[in-house]
RNA sequence: GGGAGUUUAGCUCAGUUGGUUUAGAGCAUCUGCCUUACAAGCAGAGGGUCGGCGGUUCGACCCCGUCAACUCCCACCA
């Protein structure tokens, strides 16, 4: 079969990943292997791939193949979360688009609409894994409203509430005005917000003959001006919530507001009384220092409302716009509002003035809109109740983090963690199971049935079940453990097996929303740790370092670019430019260098295959070969002039060296350090070096045991290489000869002993032959025009064995070893040895003598300070005695190298 | 305001308890090559006073202090 000139990606990924789904090699069930487990991290339902879920899922993968060549049991389990807040919004989109409205629809029905989409869209960014080549166990697909999920949430829900843990209470919650749902903390994003400041006048209440017409002049925020002896001046950047002022707060100490301790003001607009109160919350030096206090609408107004026992005014409706309650406006959407209401006070001489200011402000994580603080009966949990072994599990290092510094990140949280708002005012979830009488009391139960059942006497008909769903993270919690069913099947076979899972790989942005959750949840239903180590990604970021989102635009599409690429490329791409615990800079050339990497592989494979007719055994008669071809019986005894040995036995030893390297670098999530480490494997050891020692010449036969090894090297490398690029090494498996089973499977070869001496010949050997030809360069010497080479050393038996491949990669006609330098050289100094290059070209003696000298400097330079350590008496009295011996090798080595210089640079001359 | 992290070649990063050299890699750049697997390639080369200053030490990219710049997390002073 004739191999295309360059790899193509398209045209093998689907078939293998179908080949490998047909063979069943990515299903897990419990057997006498150890197993190793992950749980992906289930992307939203209305999830499509980006880049984040690429380095994620990559990374994933390569620690499950691993694991799975390594002689473990692996699974990886998919799934994907319903997503409430995301999923509703986009179902609400999708019935806009239709001309129907959530609120024309009961429950009921907009339930049938959201399922319908579920199963239109939301398998879409299952699939797109499996174009990136995601060896997950399909069979094991959860999501987190199947059913048995779905009852075991209600279920710990129940426990909790049962337990005191669970309560309700009305609170100060975030409130998403676009999603009208309430917002856990950690859903609120704060960003920094160009506001103004607004100073708003607001008349002392009997204040006697000082009107609102007083002229102000100069100094108008001067509160002791007598034409503001009357009035008090605040500063707020929410002027649409002065109708729900409830007091004026001051500063007890402040002088400049004594005279109006006791007194009340008249809210601007409406007339409304509201008394002056003090407290030492207020900063006396921020603003005008008097604060308007608006306990339905701010976090501290509310608490310092509760402290003085103040009339919490609610003016909005949930919605966002305001209420009857705020007497005008009435209606109007918030920030409409606020524009309409600083004209009115600005006719009304009410304002006083208008500052720039910047401040954070929060929004929501899903819709993007201004959080609104405001008072609702919600759900809550106390995590005090649940959070001590899981605090405890991450500070004693029984789960780590890689890296570690998400450990403070955790504890820190954990110690100062607050309740948690569970509940949304959302359809799309997991019901709350609670239902109210007819006198608002509560009753929390599996279902109504169960009701009747436990407390027939108590219950007051009918009954009306709580219409909020619980935030999506409650049922996210589980998910270690209910993907294997060890909540609502406690104690079954496969959680037995599989749980506690391995590794949880994720982004640190969610740290708080679902790791220490699940940490929690883990602990608290089953006893026991989710996983055993937890490694964070970083975040992909853009060329220009900002993070990539969808708002900005700047994350490329990930199936455009598998399909340009293929997804190996992708793979390589993402994985190359991630280092440990780092943010990753993406850059399409690294796309570019992982189709380049694959193209290598190709054509090596091209070179190997090429061999295929060209065996030779020595000493074997042609026609005995059974691979033996037309071509090569034309081609009778040919004799080996090239012992291969060396080379064979030394990248033998790399190979091992390699495997353990990244056998370490592994260990410790290093993962981009482990593929670049193989990368150069490949591609200089492999390549470059070893098999350009080893290729016969043009229509020269192979020696069998070169052909065999480098088929074995080869495999062995695809093997390394797999989990980071599952397609073309199995592609390269198959197609370097007929052989049964797959890569994916394949059971890897430990890593055996290796020979330092070979290796350090090896690299010497590199260095000869870069130094060589680096000198045939400089001196305009032809790579096709062939030299001779004499060499001149104390010792020739370090070149035993490597002479011939010396020769062939720089080219020589031959090698002498000599005593005397010959004349009419180009000589190089290399070590201790000389070389002189006898060639027909003339030799540029000046580049060489620059060289030469150069070398000479640094060497006498480097020789000047080793020998100030070593008349150092102090280093010498206190450095270890093997670094002091270094030094004294390093000194010699130095002296003879400077010597063989001076000898090479006097024969120049 | 509190905490954490980063700063090494033009770019992205390694540099593992202080001594293997006067610091490495990939990409980019430059030079020479269409050499019979690969020009998406081959063979080479150049490029860094390790953010600044001070200290500890016989010896510092590495440890300590300090300053500077950038990043992230936490915290609702309106």
């Amino acid at each position: 079969m004739e191999l295309s000139k360059n790899y193509i990606p398209n045209e093998v990924e689907a078939n293998w990943y179908q080949h490998w789904i047909d063979k069943g090699y990515f299903n897990s069930l419990p057997d006498g292997r150890e197993p190793y487990t992950i749980v992906m991290p289930p992307p939203n339902v209305t999830g499509v791939l980006h880049m984040g879920h690429a380095l994620n899922n990559t990374i994933q993968d390569i620690l499950i193949r691993r694991a799975r060549l390594h002689g473990k049991n692996a699974c990886w389990v998919p799934g994907t979360d319903h997503a409430s807040i995301a999923t509703e919004a986009k179902v609400v989109a999708m019935l806009r688009e239709r001309g129907i409205s959530k609120s024309s629809l009961t429950r009921e029905e907009f339930l049938a609409y959201a399922w319908e989409w579920k199963e239109k869209y939301g398998g879409i960014i299952l699939q797109q894994l499996k174009k990136l080549g995601c060896s997950l166990d399909w069979n094991r697909t959860t999501f987190t409203m199947d059913d048995d999920y779905y009852q075991s949430v209600i279920k710990i829900f129940i426990g909790l509430y049962k337990k005191g843990s669970i309560y309700r209470g009305k609170r100060m919650i975030n409130w998403d005005v676009k999603a009208k749902t309430a917002l856990s903390d950690e859903e609120v994003i704060r960003k920094e917000t160009r506001q103004k400041l607004y100073y708003i006048r607001y008349a002392v209440a009997n204040a006697g003959a000082t009107s609102i017409e007083t002229s102000f002049q100069a100094n108008v925020l001067d509160t002791l001006h007598p034409a503001n002896r009357d009035a008090i001046i605040i500063a707020t950047v929410r002027p649409e919530t002065i109708m729900g002022d409830s007091a004026v707060c001051v500063h007890p100490g402040d002088e400049r507001y004594k005279h109006l301790h006791g007194r009340e003001v008249i809210v601007p607009l409406i007339n409304r009384r509201i008394p002056v109160i003090t407290d030492e919350y207020v900063t006396m030096d921020f603003g005008t220092g008097a604060l308007k206090i608006t306990p339905a609408h701010d976090l501290n107004d509310n608490q310092i409302g509760q402290k003085h026992q103040l009339e919490v005014i609610d003016i909005l409706n949930d919605d966002g716009t305001l209420s009857e309650a705020a007497q005008i406006f009435v209606g109007e959407e918030i920030f409409e509002a606020r524009k309409k209401i600083v004209q009115r006070l600005e006719a009304e001489n009410f304002l006083i003035k208008v500052e720039d200011y910047t401040s954070e402000v929060g929004y929501s994580e899903r819709t993007d809109t201004v959080v609104e603080p405001r008072l609702s009966m919600q759900w809550w949990l106390k995590m005090r109740d649940i959070s001590g072994p899981a605090l405890e599990a991450v500070v004693k290092e029984d789960i780590r983090f890689y890296p570690p510094k998400f450990k403070n990140t955790y504890r820190h949280w954990m110690e100062n963690i607050r309740d948690w708002c569970i509940s949304r005012q959302l359809w799309w979830g997991h019901r709350i199971p609670a239902w109210y009488d007819e006198d608002g009391k509560v009753y929390v139960a599996k279902s109504l049935e169960d009701l009747h059942e436990e407390q027939p006497e108590t219950l007051k008909l009918p009954l009306r079940q709580d219409d909020d769903c619980l935030d999506t993270w409650f049922s996210a919690w589980l998910w270690p453990f209910q993907v294997f069913k060890g909540f609502s099947e406690p104690g079954n076979a496969e959680v037995k097996y599989y749980y506690p899972t391995n590794t949880l790989v994720t982004a640190p942005e969610i740290i708080y929303f679902w790791v220490a959750r699940m940490i929690m949840a883990g602990y608290a239903n089953l006893g026991q740790k989710p996983f055993r180590e937890v490694y964070f990604t970083g975040i992909v970021r853009d060329k220009a370092g900002r993070k990539m989102s969808k708002q900005l635009g700047n994350s490329p599409d990930l199936l455009a670019l598998i399909d340009q690429y293929g997804a190996d490329a992708v793979r390589f791409s993402v994985m190359v430019s991630s280092p440990a615990g780092n943010d990753l800079m993406f850059d399409e050339s690294a796309l570019e260098q992982g189709r380049n990497f694959n193209n290598k592989l190709w054509n090596a494979l091209k070179l190997v295959r090429s061999w295929q007719s060209r065996i030779q055994t020595p000493g074997l008669q042609v026609e005995n070969d059974p691979k033996r071809t037309s071509l090569d019986s034309t081609s009778g005894n040919h004799s080996f002039p090239v012992n291969h040995q060396f080379a064979i036995t030394w990248f033998n030893s790399r190979l091992n060296q390699v495997k353990s390297e990244v056998e370490e670098l592994m260990k410790q999530f290093r993962l981009s350090e482990a593929l670049k480490t193989i990368y150069s494997l490949i591609w200089d050891d492999f390549c470059s070096w070893y098999l350009e020692w080893v290729k016969p010449g043009l229509e020269q036969p192979v020696e069998e045991t070169v052909y065999s090894n480098t088929l074995k090297f080869y495999e062995e490398t695809m093997q390394l290489l797999h989990p980071f690029m599952p397609f073309i090494t199995e592609e390269i498996y198959h197609l370097l000869k007929e052989q049964p089973g797959d890569i994916c499977v394949k059971q890897a070869i430990a890593a055996q002993p290796l020979l330092p001496e070979v290796l350090a010949k090896g690299e010497l050997l590199k260095k000869l032959i870069s130094t060589l030809r680096d000198a045939r360069n400089k001196n305009q010497v032809k790579p096709k025009d062939p030299i001779v080479l004499h060499i001149q050393t104390t010792n020739e038996s370090a070149y035993a064995g490597i002479e011939n491949i010396l020769s062939k990669q720089v080219n020589a006609a031959s090698i002498n070893f000599v005593k005397e330098p010959p004349s009419n050289t180009i000589i190089v100094a290399i070590e201790k040895d000389k070389f002189y290059l006898a060639t027909e070209k003339h030799r540029d003696s000046a580049t060489l003598k620059n060289d030469l000298v150069k070398d000479l400097v640094y060497q006498q330079n480097f020789l000047q300070s080793v020998q100030k350590k070593l008349s150092n008496e102090r280093f010498v009295q206190n450095a270890r005695p093997e670094v002091l011996e270094l030094e004294r090798k390093k000194q010699a080595d130095a002296e003879d190298r400077i010597r063989t210089i001076e000898e090479s640079l006097a024969a120049l001359n």
